[in-house]
DNA sequence: CAATTTTCATTGTCTATACAATTGTACGAT
DNA sequence: ATCGTACAATTGTATAGACAATGAAAATTG
């Protein structure tokens, strides 16, 4: 039954969001008709004028266009307002990390384009990307940008699917999500990883500390860059000199680690930091403790960020293109719009090594 | 007559024409009621269910609102096109400096109270900024957060203007211009300033150094914070220790003051550094240099920017609350919107001085 | 005088009915 | 084939009447 005669809710708004949800689930497609009045009241034994009254604010709120003889329909564009020039850029949080260089890339290729930028900060909560994206849908964004929360995949396919619902393009930004037919750009962080590791062994160095967090695939994949290349120069893994964090960046947690790696100092001769945060923290412990970078341990990290200070420390690491990043996403949003591109774009862009002086030399022992 | 029932056109509709145009002419006036509708049913002996229908139209073009038992009233805002809840921000580069901490203030306080957030970078160009303000406008958004660019005054009033003409509420952050009647929430610069200065003086320096810009407003108070502290211990105030940049932030500008000053070791005892960026510069020149900070000069910054690197200096400075800035200027908008405030908001926060190890005691000569 | 209840004007919901206007389709005439 | 006309389906306009819900104001109560 489509009304409860009952129910304290009036029997016009019943049909009218019976009829919503039909049409938003796709039962009724655009262009095709609905009921006819007469039709409805036979079904639903109401009145006419209650069916009218509900076809009335339906027609007014863009869902349904009424044609005298023909019948009424379900519009094409969907119900809101023709989408905009926006393009929404969902991240965990604009102050940290990379993430300002992602947005300036994103923005400044939107503002090519003639987009504007709406910006919102998860917190890598799903929560907040939820609020987010019916924010986003309700301002009929044109396309976004999405950089995965911490929640687990399951979650973030709910976002993906809420804009795939309205037909709003999206593209996933350097986390990506497993077994999804989804546009992304990434970068080689296999690859990366797996260069930075053979480096340090080319440089001597046999015990690699190594500490990330495997929440994110990005990590992951650090993670097997730096086990492919141990397996390649036949030196075995060791769990006891790896750290792995299943939750998203921790200060404490690191700190925790970094304290225990340098403290290990005999056993190991470098330190692979899953990205360059992490990396300085392992720096503001070991002047703390008075272990020399890299006259003690050794020191890599990745991403190569700005550090405030310039010059203070020289990390050895992996320059990601992540302001590229921000570009490429846009560009394949904006050729998804234009309808230019139907076949799904992964790009995985290439990171370049920055070689500075947190590395030294070890001979072989 | 209102309704000609001869007429080829809908006798609902005439009403409705009816009351728009008495709307429109000032006949009813807006918070005003019109007639009931059995009030209309006598006037014009039409059925009610056509009163309200022509009632149900105009209420959704939003010339009118309906009241339970108390009748219907003529709206108070101009039906034209409804702004959204967008707030624009507009800064010069959400990668630099205090951007994002300020960004991500104005974000959550939009989050809360349902607004999304737009961001602009200007580079400190007035054509860019220029291009965004039109960007915005054309969205129809509700608000503005606005740090004006590096261009003289009469070009970001120009930014001001467009906003204002379309009566979208404006505030600026941090930096101001004079002489204008307009929200804005900065901090207590000139207050900041005197206090580090004073402090320096405390400490036994007399020859203070000072490199800043002289293109905002924020830091001439700083100077002259700087100078009236000075003033107020008798302390000459001596050109040939102070740089003075009349451009935006630029690197190589800086570091070539660092050079010079620090070079000029013997004459001056501490640096005071227009922000924490260019005491971070002035870090590493002194660094490279063989110079210690602060055994053998001090130096104080001002903004409190978090460094990448973890207790990898420590420099102390003034703590800005950006956060808080961003947050501040978003709930003036918001009570604006709301028309809860009339007259002119300027907030002035609180700084506060924070003490790390980057100025040492000096003996009075 | 304050708190509570009742009243009632007004809008909100709903039914039942009738005829008008629009326009695709079908049929027949040219 | 093309034109005109009639038909039918569907939405549009309009009337008349009934009861529900709301909530401010009036009346009543403690």
């Amino acid at each position: 039954m489509i009304v409860d005669r009952n129910s304290p809710v009036p029997q016009y708004f019943q049909i009218q969001t019976w009829l919503r949800e039909q049409i938003e689930q796709g039962v009724f497609r655009p262009e095709e008709k609905v009921p006819t009045e007469e039709e409805l009241v036979k079904i639903t034994g109401l009145a006419r004028a209650t069916i009218r009254q509900a076809f009335a604010n339906l027609t007014n709120m863009g869902y349904l266009v009424r044609k005298r003889r023909l019948g009424t329909f379900v519009t094409l564009h969907s119900h809101s307002s023709q989408t905009k020039n926006i393009v929404g850029v969902i991240v965990p949080d604009i102050r940290s990390g990379y993430t300002p260089e992602l947005a300036r890339g994103v923005e400044d290729e939107a503002a090519k384009n003639k987009f504007s930028t709406i910006l919102c900060n998860t917190d890598d909560l799903f929560v907040k990307a939820d609020f987010h994206a019916d924010r986003l849908l309700e301002n009929s964004i044109g396309c976004v940008v999405f950089v995965p929360t911490a929640a687990p995949d399951e979650k973030n396919r709910i976002i993906i699917e809420k804009f795939r619902k309205r037909d709003v393009p999206i593209v996933l930004a350097d986390r990506l999500i497993p077994n999804l037919d989804i546009d992304y750009v990434t970068t080689d962080n296999f690859e990366g990883a797996y260069g930075l590791t053979k480096y340090l062994i080319e440089k001597g160095h046999t015990r690699i500390g190594i500490t990330l967090s495997t929440l994110f695939n990005t990590e992951r994949l650090r993670l097997e860059g730096y086990q492919k290349a141990l397996a390649d120069s036949n030196i075995p893994y060791d769990p006891t000199i790896v750290a792995l964090n299943d939750g998203p960046f921790n200060e404490k947690y690191y700190l925790q680690v970094a304290r225990t790696l340098l403290a290990s100092e005999k056993k190991i001769s470098a330190i692979f930091a899953g990205h360059d945060r992490i990396a300085y923290l392992i720096y503001s412990v070991a002047k703390k403790m008075g272990i020399s970078i890299p006259n003690d341990i050794s020191l890599i990290g990745y991403d190569d960020l700005h550090p405030t200070i310039p010059n203070s420390v020289s990390l050895t690491t992996m320059h990601q293109p992540i302001y590229e990043m921000g570009q490429e996403s846009l560009k394949i949003l904006i050729s998804r719009i234009k309808g230019e591109t139907t076949t799904t774009q992964q790009i995985v862009l290439k990171s370049h090594f920055v070689e500075r002086t947190s590395v030294i030399s070890r001979k072989i022992t």
